[in-house]
DNA sequence: CGCTTTTGACCGGCGC
DNA sequence: GCGCCGGTCAAAAGCG
């Protein structure tokens, strides 16, 4: 793997295979319709095998994804997580339709090594990947009729009728060794395919925690191998387990979700963004946290707190001065 | 022993 | 209708 840090990113888009230039990093949000930003996330601190890697953690309040996707904290916050430098964020719109999709870059401060990253991405899996058929027997309920057939046949009992509804999700780029980043969450790997275009695989996750159908999909760029693209799928019902460095659920303070409307894109989808509104962070793998510095009005399901304006103060705490710089 | 990963098969959607 | 492809299943293997 090359860890150079890489001048020339390119997004590989999860679900189509355009794949765009990215200089530097960024963190791409994708929820219904996706989108996506990325950042960088340096790699484990000692290789660690595979196993479990600890996005570098910066101390006292650990956060990973999981805070990210809890909404307890915008991606600034989380890009200082994994020693990112927040400036290199960026947040995409994606657009129906073959429309570009918008690039933002939010250039808080300048502290990155890479100076200025475009990302594009498309990755609108809402009409294709939609979801073939997940929700496919509820849970696991699989009638195991195996009757006779010695061939495995996956007796599934999709209704094709309802088309599952679309959970909402997001995904974003990762710079990292490792694959399957740390979380706090406990995730099973179910499904592993080679991805087309591209010699690494996709590997799929789906949250183990009953009742939880959060699922997540993980795949390596194949234009910078240092990448790691990461799609969240689903909310979580739950807490985050208590496990890995302690009870995770309690390093998140409430108030780091401290969004950066400097960083949300002219042309944001709405729904995007009413969706990524901050849930607590008591789980919501789609709960994002950066709200429209003017518009929270239409809610959908999660608007819950979505209008609550957010609280800097505590995330001053968490990130660099710079990253408050942008402060309303 | 229980849980996770591996991996080939299967399913459904979509394009041709 | 057929083939491709993405996503999922589930038995077997692996691991602590």
């Amino acid at each position: 793997m090359s860890d150079e840090p890489s001048k020339n990113l390119y997004y590989h888009d999860p679900f189509h295979d355009d794949q765009q230039p990215i200089n530097g990093t960024g963190f791409l949000f994708s929820s219904d319709d996706n989108n996506s930003s990325m950042y960088e996330h340096k790699p484990p601190s000692i290789a660690t095998s595979s196993a479990h890697n600890n996005p570098q953690v910066f101390d006292p309040s650990y956060m990973s994804f999981t805070d990210c996707l809890q909404g307890s904290m915008d991606y600034n916050t989380l890009a200082t997580a994994f020693n990112l430098s927040p400036s290199s964020s960026e947040v995409f719109s994606p657009v129906e339709g073959n429309q570009k999709p918008a690039v933002h870059m939010a250039s808080s401060g300048e502290i990155t090594p890479s100076p200025n990253s475009s990302v594009s991405s498309s990755s609108t899996e809402a009409g294709a990947e939609e979801d073939s058929g997940k929700n496919k027997k509820d849970g696991q309920g699989k009638e195991g009729e195996d009757g006779g057939e010695s061939s495995k046949k996956v007796n599934k009992t999709k209704k094709k009728g309802e088309k599952s509804q679309k959970e909402p999700r997001f995904a974003f780029m990762t710079k990292s060794e490792v694959d399957h980043l740390e979380d706090g969450y406990r995730w099973r790997k179910y499904g592993q395919k080679a991805v087309k275009n591209s010699p690494y695989p996709r590997s799929y996750y789906r949250c183990t925690t009953q009742k939880c159908t959060v699922k997540k999909r993980v795949e390596r760029s194949f234009q910078d191998p240092s990448i790691v693209i990461t799609t969240y799928e689903g909310q979580h019902n739950h807490q985050i387990p208590t496990t890995l460095r302690g009870n995770a659920s309690q390093m998140l303070p409430h108030s780091i979700l401290a969004p950066t409307p400097m960083m949300v894109p002219p042309n944001f989808p709405q729904e995007l963004l009413i969706q990524m509104s901050p849930m607590d962070y008591r789980g919501g793998a789609t709960s994002y946290m950066y709200q429209p510095p003017q518009t929270l009005t239409s809610l959908h399901h999660h608007d819950q707190q979505l209008q609550q304006l957010p609280d800097y103060g505590l995330l001053q705490d968490m990130v660099p001065s710079l990253m408050m710089k942008q402060e309303p």
